[in-house]
DNA sequence: CCGATTTTGTGAAGACCTTCACATGCGCGT
DNA sequence: ACGCGCATGTGAAGGTCTTCACAAAATCGG
């Protein structure tokens, strides 16, 4: 979105603040949201650099890797807290400790996948988490056909089970790649099972307590958006549009039709 | 969230005026990004209510149904210059129709897939496009096994037919589901093929030039900024997220990893 | 040891978005 | 016909985010 913008955004949050306890560094009280949705952005880039052995990088060129502005790239890492060195940039490897505390990826978080349709195969098998402190721990699907099925390196595992496995594998985090249908109730499973924050694939609005964070991914939404966007400029002459969907799973092609089978 | 912010608007709009060149009602002349992300959202909700044979909705009910607070409802309608009735509502069929045009999908967009892989599949096989303007025209990899395959009606075609598809096809909206590595490339060739709308899922940075729209959906930024709030909410207790993506595809599972053979 | 150069960090201004609150209209019942 | 109640549309207020512009700080060369 247009940035996001992006929105993006969807579910509520609350800008609780948090005292720091004990091994935390004094870090400001509250991050905006808008913010936090970049960090993940520059954690990317760094971790490019990092690979490239580049050992500083200026907000201007942190901002060209990103996509984003420098004034934007300073304003955010200073609410971090983070310290750059004026007249040298900031130094790559404590900047991805940094970003990666604050995120909360030190210790990467157990996520269950539901529905393991195309889309949850791409999920199952999309390589960019586990360098980036996201660990896809368990996936659950309602078809017995798909049962048993091992999806790199996971073996699937029946719906029926997912208040075991939440509570088994510590599941921080629960992914619904669901048809339709089945999502409110997977969702309601989740939140049963005691699982704060949901990644929703599936085309509805979920409805969940006010302490349970919702995202949701919805392609068809894009799609509209870019839409609109490519309309605007045709007004007269002919416009095309293109649009890029972030496949960084690695190894196999993109599967996007996500189907449930409840 | 935190939207979007915006999360989530991304790259840049052009704010262009546009007189009403014929056909088109007197409209406002610019309707904002925030309301534009919007529109889709209620557009799935009026589909529902439509099937469901409702003539009318409020915009309590609309906002209800499409997770946001009825005064955004209203505003954004208001923007579009659409016109509900005081004391009643707006008319389902009415307001479809509306939105759909401001969307630019009275007549549905080409879109052509690039990269096959799980994500890709997961995308062409989406039932949910189709009845909302968006038509997938066209799918192309550069793996020499997959191209023949039938993937929903569409059989895959060779990259290298890029350029010949996107005239032929009149294709308005690339879609880039490929790795990583080759999604710069794949996407120089759709800006030079005249495609000026993408969709991003590879999880990199494009470059392009400042009239070229392009949105981006990564999976791990999704999961990373779950990541953040849950630990927000965690200092001390444990705590657990869940996250939703839409699926809405009919017919198969989850696949999401998406990979590039190029 | 000092000045030139570079790049951060940040106050202030401005744009954008959300939320509130209520006047304006519209339909329905009597 | 008429007024009662309901729901829209919108000005104004309040927040959040972005952008600007510059002072502060650090390195390097002479």
């Amino acid at each position: 979105m247009t940035a996001r913008p992006s929105d993006d955004v969807s579910a509520a949050g609350d800008p609780l603040d948090v005292p720091s306890t004990g091994l935390g560094a004094a870090r400001s009280a509250h991050v905006p949201d808008a913010t936090v949705a970049r960090l993940p952005v520059y954690l990317r880039a760094l971790l490019q650099l990092a690979d490239a052995k580049v050992a500083t990088v200026s907000s201007e060129d942190l901002a060209l890797a990103s996509g984003v502005n420098s004034a934007k790239v300073r304003k955010d890492l200073s609410q971090l807290g983070s310290y750059g060195t004026r007249g040298v940039g900031y130094d790559v490897n404590n900047l991805l400790h940094e970003i990666s505390r604050e995120l909360g990826l030190t210790q990467p978080r157990a996520v269950a996948i539901v529905g393991i349709g195309n889309l949850g195969h791409a999920l199952a098998g999309y390589g960019g988490f586990a360098p980036r402190g996201v660990r896809i721990a368990a996936l659950l699907d309602a078809d017995a056909h798909r049962i048993g099925e091992t999806v790199n390196g996971l073996v699937v595992q029946p719906v029926s089970a997912l208040e075991e496995v939440v509570a088994g594998c510590d599941i921080t985090i629960g992914v619904i790649a669901t048809p339709a249908l089945a999502a409110q109730q997977i969702c309601d499973r989740f939140v049963g099972a005691g699982v704060r924050s949901i990644l929703n694939f599936a085309p509805v609005t979920l409805t969940v307590p006010d302490d349970v964070d919702v995202r949701k991914v919805d392609l068809s939404v894009e799609l509209q958006i870019l839409s609109f966007h490519d309309q605007q400029r045709s007004r007269g002459r002919r416009a095309s549009a293109v649009l890029a969907v972030d496949p960084s799973v690695d190894g196999s092609g993109p599967d996007l039709p996500v189907e449930l089978t409840s």
